[in-house]
RNA sequence: GCCCACGUAGCUCAGAAGGUGGAGCACUUGCAUGGUAAGCAAGAGGUCACCGGUUCAAAUCCGGUCGUGGGCUCCA
């Protein structure tokens, strides 16, 4: 018999023979480790309790605790769906179940509609399922084998999956009683450690994710060991739609978006004043940092567009008008005008790199589907820039941008990850132009020493993108700020620089956005904060609230003096009760609260109560001034 | 755009097996002048998203359009 040694993470060494399970391995380190394993990583690979080692290997115990545990956990979850909705909905194919960020999803094609009381059903016989306690069985099947199951199953998304598996590969398959799926695993050994189940949303999907494809129909759901686990998870999910943005938009004020115009937003008076404070802190940041400004037109002439490559690649996004027996276009980018600026005079390569920040107002035609609060709309405001450079100055710039964004997001206290987009299907120039352009912002990042995921083929068309992804308070990411180098637009519009050696040179440009969006930063922002903004930022810092309306003239002058020393300030003169008061301002997120009666107007005193600490007993006004000054000019979070 | 669900007062929602609409909050007025999260009372406010069909009669049933929500696709 041949032997093979398991190494634990203690470092220590085992053998067993050849062919032995995860299960017998985890049973022999510990009795009650085999009772609350879900699986192990196995030379790096994740394997279920059932599956054999062959190979020496490295061995780690995963509890649903870990990734990899929950992934197993909810993989089989999938499965055990997808045996629920075979035993009700008889005559289902079945697409893909793969597990997700905090639960599962399978996607079904059958004739029935599925509604929300179904949800109720498959819920309760995944229960059963579970309690029955099936044995997942893993086994695996020639190519042809397989091919040949599936067709007379008529399963064609299977079919399908396994005409594009790689040839040589053995296929696995797990069967769960009588649900036997194409799967390469890893899955639970037993259903009865499921033990809380919920069944989410119904929702569409096309066959592969393409559009031209089928639409299936997927059930989102998600599964813990403990009931608890579980409440907890919706629980969150609860606290987080408070904080929605739009929920919130419209409790304090900020926005709205109309039926009149739908992903066109409308700014209220609060909203704007966020919304401008943010525009002045960033002018300073990119002042401070060697930027100019400039403004564009919103309606060009469509040869423009022709010019640049939006027609060809972008024309389904945009909208257009006519003017006179002309024909113009709305833009969907500021490249284009800023680029007409560029090319209004000589540049030498002394003058470069020219650095232009833009608050450019462009539409894109987005799906109707698509649109969602103020993170998708068909109107907004970029902070754009574009920056002609020297091909020498391209990691400099780069860096220095990256450090800008970093600066910026700090402020806020965000956390980001970024991702890097590669060449599109559909793309303007050359294939060495775009490596180039690559590698140059895949240096930048390896020089900060930033970790970054690749997404293929995700790039803009006329240039490759790093993206900074910020996350909403369901957890959902939003790309925010962007750097694209481009080496297209320069040569679409021939501009130039002069070089040392008095020839005409090609400039870089770099197009870059931190905030994104003014719109979706905003919504992010909201949700970061949960309406509750730092003082520099909220709309109303301050609101004075008499005790009684006898005390509202002391509070009329009170209000004059904050005023005058630049604080947004209200007063709620009306003759309320202080409470009802308090409730409302705190209900509106207000930081401080001044509340005045009798004994603050004989000492010329106040009452500070703050948002999130309540009473903070008396102060003089002097006093309070100078701290909440203090706190806006350092932009305290 | 596609799939599913939804659309009743400014907001949150109830109601309607077809017979000329209801609550709470908000708003207006009156009373109460109250010390850290909702004082009392009265009033005003809706062509039940829009268009069409069925019917003696439609907010309710049917069809369409628009919009919203969750996804897919796409993206700042």
């Amino acid at each position: 018999m041949k032997m093979i040694k398991i190494t634990l993470p203690d470092g220590s060494v085992r053998e067993y023979s050849k062919g032995i399970s995860v299960y017998d391995i985890t049973k022999d380190i510990s009795e009650g480790l085999a009772r609350v394993a879900l699986g192990a990583v196995v030379n790096g690979k994740t394997m279920g309790m059932q599956e054999e080692v062959n190979e020496d290997s490295t061995f780690k115990v995963v509890k649903f605790e870990d990734k990899e545990g929950k992934e197993i956990f909810w993989h089989t979850s999938a499965h055990i769906m997808a045996l629920a909705v075979q035993n009700l909905f008889p005559g289902v194919k079945f697409a893909i179940g793969p597990a997700i960020d905090n639960g599962f999803y399978y996607d079904f094609d059958t004739e029935h509609r599925f509604v929300p009381e179904d949800l109720e059903k498959i819920e309760a016989e995944m229960k059963k399922i579970a309690k029955e306690n099936y044995t997942v069985e893993r086994f695996v099947m020639s190519r042809d084998e397989a091919l040949d199951y599936f067709k007379k199953k008529d399963e064609i998304y299977k079919v399908d999956l396994i005409e594009n598996l790689p040839e040589d590969e053995e296929i696995s398959f797990y069967k769960l009683g009588e649900f036997t799926d194409l799967c390469a695993g890893p899955h639970l050994y037993e259903t009865k450690k499921v033990k809380a189940v919920k069944l989410l949303s119904i929702a569409g999907a096309y066959w592969r994710g393409d559009e031209n494809n089928k639409m299936l129909q997927r059930i989102y759901g998600t599964t813990y060991e403990k009931k608890k686990d579980l409440e907890e998870y919706l629980n969150r999910l609860e606290e987080a739609k408070k904080r929605d943005h739009r929920k919130l938009g419209r409790e304090l004020d900020l926005f709205t978006i109309q039926e009149e115009g739908p992903g066109f937003p409308f700014f209220h008076p609060k909203g704007m004043i966020i919304r401008n404070i943010l525009e002045s802190f960033w002018r300073e940041e990119h002042a401070k940092r060697g930027y100019d400004e400039i403004k564009t037109p919103i309606i060009l002439n469509e040869s423009l567009w022709h010019q640049s490559g939006h027609w060809d690649h972008y024309k389904e996004n945009m909208y257009f008008t006519k003017i006179d027996e002309e024909d113009y276009a709305i833009k969907p980018m500021n490249c284009p005008g800023s680029i007409l600026v560029y090319k209004s005079k000589m540049y030498s390569y002394r003058d470069l790199p020219v650095r232009w920040g833009e608050l450019g107002l462009v539409h894109r035609h987005e799906l109707s589907g698509a649109l969602h609060g103020l993170m998708r709309v068909r109107s907004f405001t970029q902070d754009d820039a574009h920056l002609y450079i020297l091909p020498s100055q391209i990691k400099k710039e780069l860096i220095d941008i990256i450090d800008l964004a970093d600066y910026m997001y700090s402020i806020f206290g965000f956390k980001y990850h970024i991702e890097l987009s590669t060449r599109p299907e559909d793309f303007m120039g050359t294939e060495e132009q775009w490596e180039v352009a690559t590698n140059g912002l895949k240096e930048a990042l390896e020089e900060k020493g930033i970790k970054y995921i690749i997404n293929e083929g995700d790039g803009a068309f006329y240039g490759p993108k790093i993206d900074f992804q910020l996350e909403d308070a369901i957890g959902r990411t939003w790309q925010c700020g962007t750097i694209q180098l481009d080496f297209q637009m320069p040569e679409r519009f021939d501009i130039s620089y002069v070089d040392k050696d008095n020839e005409k040179k090609r400039p870089v440009m770099i197009h870059r956005t931190i905030f994104g969006s003014m719109e979706r930063f905003m919504g992010i922002l909201i949700e970061h904060y949960a309406g509750k903004f730092p003082v520099w930022l909220a709309p109303v810092q301050v609101s004075i609230l008499p005790i009684s309306d006898k005390f509202n003239d002391y509070a009329y002058e009170l209000k004059d003096k904050l005023k005058g020393k630049g604080i947004r300030v209200e007063l709620d003169g009306r003759a309320e009760k202080i409470g009802y008061k308090i409730r409302e301002a705190q209900l509106q997120r207000i930081p401080y609260m001044l509340i005045v009666g009798e004994k603050e107007v004989a000492d010329n005193l106040v009452s500070v109560r703050k948002r999130d600490h309540g009473d903070l007993g008396q102060m003089n006004v002097e006093d309070f001034i100078s701290t909440i000054v203090e706190e806006i000019e350092n932009k305290v979070k």
